[in-house]
DNA sequence: GCGACTTTGTGCATGGGTTCACAAGCAGTT
DNA sequence: AACTGCTTGTGAACCCATGCACAAAGTCGC
């Protein structure tokens, strides 16, 4: 994210992944380095997108009631190959059990560690209007470790409108309010010519994550990471597969659901969004 | 896609991995083999994502009055380097006029022609909830080459609501109207609980290209493209770059905009003939 | 017409990521 | 206790992708 992002970036999708240096951890140990930090190894970046989709899916194994689970399966239920979920386990160290398989709770317990899910993130949006409205409501982030602490919009009309458990506020507001509530994290799903701005205001709160809806490549400070995702990217990448497909595959090949083995492309980002 | 992406996108942005085989074109001519389809290079799954990106830039510039840009400004803009995104455009074969740079406009036409843009993809959407209408209203499909042509949900409150200049159908008649419409792409954005179901109606009326924004990883065969845009994925990137940022910069850094060595769009006039 | 300057296009080295194949390790059975 | 079967974890080869540096190729000025 993307860039590919995602990205992935992009990102993407069209996640673009955000700018960046590499994945690696701290250089030096400097003043915090009291304490060890087990799970500080560096961990590739397409691993990390990976990492969180595992998540999802021992979710839902956790409500099914699953207690073992197999590479073999956990992999497929990913959409991904065993061997490469294996590797990308591999860097948290060693979770499962040979001649068996992964405990699943245990696995979750150390996924969310490692992409510092613990830290009770809180977020902060701006742009309140459909795409915002979405993501207040989306309860996946409660689920997710996340909890959306503050709503912003520029619009007079919406601000005052109670949206889930919060109430919409003035964008005026924003940099005191980023402060007061702690906010560790800014999405921005505002129209794109606000993006920019809203993202100055954000860097200026202190933020140092950002999560943007805007086709428009925003510019920020070295040290601030940020993640784009446009949608119309991931149209167009999966209109330029669907031509090559449809050239190289010209007869209506017999539709078999089920298999798939490989679900479609996937590069980075992922997600999910229920209305 | 299942695993997502995005990218990863993203991914867009990054992001990666999509399984599947390699990007390349047909493996054999076979018989469609008339037309030599001069953009039928093999085009990396990377380069093709952030072509979308460069296509979004060069629409801005077009909009400017911009009638050339060299590969610096246009790299600075897209928030790539300009190495990157010249070997990019090499894929198409030679673009750009050396000593001067290149013609937007003609480079505009090239990268659609390349992306299948110029089909006038017709896209139905399944799931109008809040994230549904926001995509709905999305201005940039318009502007990229494609066309929403139906939007259905299952929700009869919402059946028959009008949103934009289209009517709300019901999801029953789904199969049928995409046969009619002649629609290309589907679009996702229900509940979790709907999507395979939808997936699989989606691909019994014909459709070989599926975005969708659940979270599951659904079941599709394997001529059918699919990506998936999973917003708490990027969340969760975002959240473990987090931790490796603020633990290997403890020290608030100070905050300077305007660096950043990529400027958001407008590569100033400079070179660039404006009119 | 010629030289200087600018910018594209690309060969090559480098690094990251994916995949294969297999040794290491544990449970259950004999 | 040893053997069998299964699954994890990883060493190593492959492949894609990034970035550098430069030659090729065009324009501009004189």
């Amino acid at each position: 994210m993307t860039e590919t992002h995602q990205t992935h970036g992009s990102v993407a999708p069209g996640v673009t992944g955000a700018v960046g240096r590499s994945v690696v951890g701290s250089p030096a140990p400097s003043v915090t380095g009291a304490a060890p930090l087990p799970e500080s190894r560096d961990i590739p970046q397409a691993t990390v997108t990976r990492l969180a989709t595992y998540l999802r899916v021992l979710g839902v194994l956790t409500e099914r009631g699953t207690i073992i689970v197999s590479s073999e399966e956990l992999a497929a239920a990913s959409g991904v190959g065993s061997a490469k979920l294996r590797k990308d386990l591999s860097f948290l160290g060693p979770n499962g059990v040979r001649g068996v398989g992964y405990d699943v709770t245990r696995l979750r317990a150390r996924i969310e560690r490692a992409l510092g899910l613990d830290r009770g993130h809180k977020v902060v949006l701006v742009g309140v209007g459909n795409l915002g409205q979405a993501l207040a409501g989306y309860g996946g982030f409660g689920r997710r470790g996340f909890s959306m602490v503050g709503l912003f919009d520029s619009d007079p009309a919406r601000v005052g409108a109670p949206v889930g458990d919060l109430t919409v506020r003035h964008v005026d507001e924003l940099e005191q309010a980023c402060v007061e509530l702690e906010a560790t994290i800014g999405v921005i799903s505002t129209p794109e010519e606000a993006a920019q701005e809203v993202a100055d205001r954000l860097v200026r709160a202190g933020l140092r994550c950002i999560l943007s809806f805007s086709p428009t490549s925003l510019d920020v400070p070295d040290h601030v990471e940020m993640r784009r995702v446009d949608l119309a990217v991931e149209m167009q990448v999966l209109s330029f597969n669907s031509a090559r497909n449809t050239e190289s595959v010209p007869t209506a090949p017999r539709v078999r659901i089920g298999h798939s083995a490989v679900p479609s492309t996937a590069p980075r980002n992922g997600s999910v969004i229920a209305p």
